[in-house]
DNA sequence: AGATTAGTGTCAGTGGCTGACACTTGACGA
DNA sequence: TCGTCAAGTGTCAGCCACTGACACTAATCT
């Protein structure tokens, strides 16, 4: 989004007049406030005039900074999901779609750790991602914003690919299907204790390998691998005729 | 939830005594005016107090029987949730889990149809669908009401597997990447002029046909078809190992 | 008919959020 | 250096979703 530094910049003066420093740091303490009040009271029981008096400033200026008491707590998942999408974006073209999202997401961690320890330790941000999965309003707006990165996710997918995502259902599918698994990774990374970089990592590399079996027929043989999961009309009531006793 | 008739109740006289009567009436009637104009003026434009005037009761009366503004633009979408889970349930055994979700979904139609029709005209709720999915904030919670009924689903499918839903992942990965083209479908529902319940149930089958193939390895090849769609490990990276060049 | 109680209206208050307007204080040219 | 300009802020008034308390009306029960 907003990038810090200019056209004619030499060294690293990112201080472009105090005006400017001011609002940078009256912004990150608002959000920094925000955030340790919301994971330690709760999110409902915290109040924006809480918030602004204890950055001293007025209510009013609170939603100058934010456009809503959500907003705040957004904040440092959208950095992170930009990465994410940088990151898709920059898989080179040969990798298969799920091959690319997958390595997306694997490498992503790194830089997106480095992004956000720059705002807030990434302690807090932990405390966050667990407090918006645990606060059904937050949580409702969570998914929504999901949708929305996957919706940019199955363009970038369907561009690689060559196809329209408006005609071909699949990219938006398979990134229907991945993105449902990341949610899963998520909520599972949240209930944790080891909230490492690494663990995050192998925690999701697990979860995305078995997306496809999850998907393959039954599971009762440990590996019974039928060839078509829902595709070959093998189990399946042929082009939805048939339909079995009516209820 | 609330079941209409009594233990000892013959014919049928769901009557009950004026004050339910009264009480249905006037609920039904907050309802449909609420959707009337959420579908017509906008879900934000329309206030608590003008639905409350329309049916002339308190604006507090309006809270006793929805909890909040939202409940009252769900009310619709959760009976035929019910009658899902409801369809998932009753699966015969044998059905493997995918197979089972496909052919409930395909069956629930039909009983969901009846059972919105008895509360309101079907074409309203059609309108109260698309506004829902158009309008962010109702977008949101439906999105986590949705993970809602896919946990359940979940446990479900779990059970009929002989399965933990907190030991193996896969049932909660079958139905994440099942929910996602389930809420594909209906998204691309809400565009499409044709609404008619066959048409529905079209949609739905061809969209859930084509999760297999969307997560097989490449699309280029327009019908590599590969016999196990995900489940033989064609196209699947291998393993979750190499990630390619580090940035 | 009278006692009971479910359902309702009224009122006052909280919290998120917005528009309008006046005031303070960095930025910048003369 | 000083005045001008405008960005940033505080104050105030107000809308709307939602809640608790209490008094009142009317269906139900005895």
């Amino acid at each position: 989004m907003a990038d810090q530094r200019d056209a004619a910049d030499p060294g690293k003066p990112r201080v472009r007049g105090l005006r400017e420093r001011k609002k940078q740091r009256t912004r990150n303490a608002l959000l920094r406030v925000a955030l340790e009040l919301f994971t330690t009271q709760g999110y409902e029981r915290t109040t924006v005039d809480e918030i602004a008096d204890a950055v001293d400033v007025s209510q009013r200026t609170f939603f100058r900074y934010f456009s809503s008491k959500e907003e705040v707590a957004f904040t440092v998942v959208s950095m992170a999901e930009a990465r994410f999408l940088d990151a898709v974006r920059a898989r080179p073209a040969d990798e298969g779609p799920l091959t690319a999202l997958r390595n997306a997401v694997i490498l992503a961690w790194d830089s997106v750790g480095e992004a956000i320890e720059a705002v807030v330790p990434m302690e807090l941000h932990m405390r966050t991602y667990r407090m918006i999965e645990s606060t059904p309003a937050l949580l409702a707006v969570h998914l929504r914003r999901s949708t929305e990165v996957e919706d940019a996710l199955a363009a970038v997918v369907a561009e690689r690919e060559g196809l329209d995502v408006d005609e071909d259902p699949r990219p938006r599918i398979a990134v229907a299907a991945f993105g449902g698994v990341m949610r899963l990774t998520g909520r599972m990374w949240g209930q944790r204790e080891d909230a490492s970089l690494p663990a995050i990592r192998e925690l999701t590399v697990h979860c995305l390998d078995q997306l496809g079996p999850a998907l393959a027929g039954n599971w009762r043989r440990p590996d019974g691998d039928h060839g078509g999961t829902t595709g070959s009309g093998s189990g399946v009531p042929d082009r939805g005729q048939s339909p079995p006793h009516l209820p």
